[in-house]
RNA sequence: CGGGGCGUGGCGCAGCCUGGUAGCGCGCACCGUUCGGGUCGGUGAGGUCCCCGGUUCAAAUCCGGGCGCCCCGACCA
């Protein structure tokens, strides 16, 4: 060994983070843009740890309550004009259907025939819709609430484009719910955020802050926009996901009415709430190393992977890989069968191994006839920077691996929550000191500041100028009372968290 | 949508200034060698040099016009 450590990434996250990252997503065969501006493909590794997630985000979703419903991809454009704020929002990123047919021109390439009487619009989110659905479907106080959830793609015509952060079209889930009074709608709005919480901390790993939008970063057409915003490993803040209180607005536009117990026509408070494939994009900031992706176990589709050396006798050591793999599958970890694979590929046995660490799979495993011999298997932990190789019995293998599961994702969390903490710094009181921590190198954004807030509009302008926006009016902060505002210096309002976003 | 950069085999790039019919590294296939921390050597496959037009005996190279992509900003899950 001598000079550079071998890394399987380059560049490092530390000579170059978003170059890091865009190389992680192609390396680990996550996903890559391609096809369309902007648009990307999934790979199967990347959809895995999706499906994953739908699995468990679904289940969580059920547990309210809420059911499954699937609505149209195009929307009537009029429907769009019916929300001021709403249309106001879109109108400049969203992908427009004018024409149903195609005709041959003369210089033989395909051309648009036939115009539509009214353009149609793939939809950037389905509150419109929906919400014309639910006009239909309520008319009486026993229709509430109405709590339906919907998995689909979603088209945003963004003009910087950036893979699983910010795609042409990208896949969610998106709840619209119906309420008949204000409390309720606005339970309905903290406990999905909750949901959104729990699932990002325990499933994905990635620790959040739970708050509110400031007004000037709200969901369009919205009364009141809860979020949960994550730290990336460069110090910028990720929005991870949103539960918004819509108030009456929708339910005006669309006219969506119910009688309520005294014969009384009232509109309904709706609410709308949504995470998506960028998800994908928060675990690999979060958790990969220098070497590629660290996909925490209860979101990798393969938990384990078995590399057989297969040298003089390849049957017996395939024979005692699929023992060994049959044993670890009978395991049960987080409630389900252990995720295990043996690796049977004509490739060598290093490149294999450092394919599936470049992967992020939790553990590899490698078992050739010395390991046979000493009743031992090697172990790769992704969660060891060294990648060390340990020698461990073959006996009780299988309560092993669970620990070792187990561990991985507790190590995760921890290792992200301590660079949260340690990079929220709660003790900058001027705007120069303010400006010092923002205007650091390029790979590194700071991190986050928590201080108390004005909510002054000229603060938003002057943070912006550092590229530095409010990202969350945590709940639960207590404000002192005399605090004051970091940008202004006069009385501040709110405690807020500020930090350079995604 | 404003500012900058770039389009050459799957990926990363050289060649372009000083026109002469395409090259390197990685990857891929095959042979041998090696093989439990990402072997080494050889052979080979693979390219309308983004597109259209112009100049020229001759264009990846010069000129004009398109298109696309990347980076920075504004917008955003």
């Amino acid at each position: 060994m001598e000079g550079k450590a071998k890394t399987g990434i380059s560049p490092t996250r530390a000579e170059d983070f978003p170059q890091w990252f865009q190389t992680v997503v192609r390396e680990a065969e996550v996903a890559e843009l391609d096809h369309v501006r902007g648009a990307m493909v999934i790979r199967p590794w990347g959809y895995g740890t999706w499906e994953l997630m739908q699995r468990s985000l679904d289940d969580a979703i059920k547990e309210t309550g809420a059911v499954n419903a699937y609505f149209p991809l195009f929307i009537p454009l009029s429907y769009f004009e019916e929300e001021a704020q709403h249309v106001e929002g879109f109108a400049k990123e969203m992908a427009v259907v004018t024409h149903h047919r195609l005709e041959k021109g003369p210089d033989g390439h395909l051309h648009p025939a036939a115009e539509l009487p009214e353009p149609l619009v793939v939809r950037p989110t389905s509150e419109t819709v929906i919400g014309h659905s639910f006009a239909k479907w309520i008319n009486s106080y026993r229709d509430l609430p109405l709590l339906i959830n919907q998995w689909c793609n979603i088209v945003r015509w963004e003009l910087r484009p950036r893979v699983l952060l910010r795609t042409t079209e990208f896949l969610w889930q998106e709840g619209h719910t119906a309420h008949a009074t204000e409390e309720e709608a606005l339970e309905e709005t903290r406990r999905m955020l909750h949901v959104y919480r729990d699932f990002t901390e325990e499933q994905l790993a990635i620790p959040v802050i739970v708050g509110e939008k400031p007004e000037y970063e709200r969901f369009p057409g919205a009364e009141i926009t809860l979020s949960i915003e994550a730290m990336m490993q460069d110090g910028k803040a990720l929005q991870c996901g949103t539960s918004h209180y819509l108030g009456q607005n929708f339910a005006r536009a669309m006219e969506m009415e119910f009688t309520d117990e005294s014969g009384e026509r009232k509109l309904c408070h709706t609410t709308s709430w949504g995470m998506t494939t960028r998800m994908i994009g928060a675990v690999v900031m979060t958790h990969g190393d220098d070497n590629g992706l660290r996909v925490p176990p209860r979101i990798a589709p393969r938990q384990v992977r078995i590399v057989p050396i297969t040298r003089d006798d390849p049957t017996a050591v395939l024979r005692a890989a699929d023992e060994l793999r049959a044993e670890i599958a009978a395991q049960s970890w987080d409630g389900q069968p252990v995720r295990v694979e043996v690796d049977t590929r004509d490739r060598r046995a290093a490149d294999r191994r450092w394919e599936w660490i470049r992967k992020g799979v939790p553990m590899v495993i490698e078992l050739g006839e010395r390991d046979i011999e000493g009743g031992v298997v090697t172990v790769t932990r992704r969660d060891d920077p060294e990648l060390a190789r340990d020698a461990i019995p073959r006996e009780g293998l299988g309560e092993a691996v669970v620990g070792v599961l187990s561990d991985i994702q507790i190590g995760y969390y921890q290792e992200a929550s301590e660079r949260l903490r340690e990079r929220t710094r709660d003790d900058i009181t001027t705007v120069e000191g303010f400006r010092e921590f923002f205007s650091g190198e390029e790979t590194d954004s700071g991190g986050f500041v928590k201080a108390p807030w004005s909510e002054e509009p000229e603060t938003i302008e002057t943070i912006g100028e550092l590229g530095v926006s409010v990202r969350v009016i945590p709940f639960d902060e207590q404000l002192p009372p005399d605090a004051r505002c970091v940008i202004t210096g006069g009385p501040a309002r709110v405690m807020a968290i500020f930090a350079k976003a995604y």
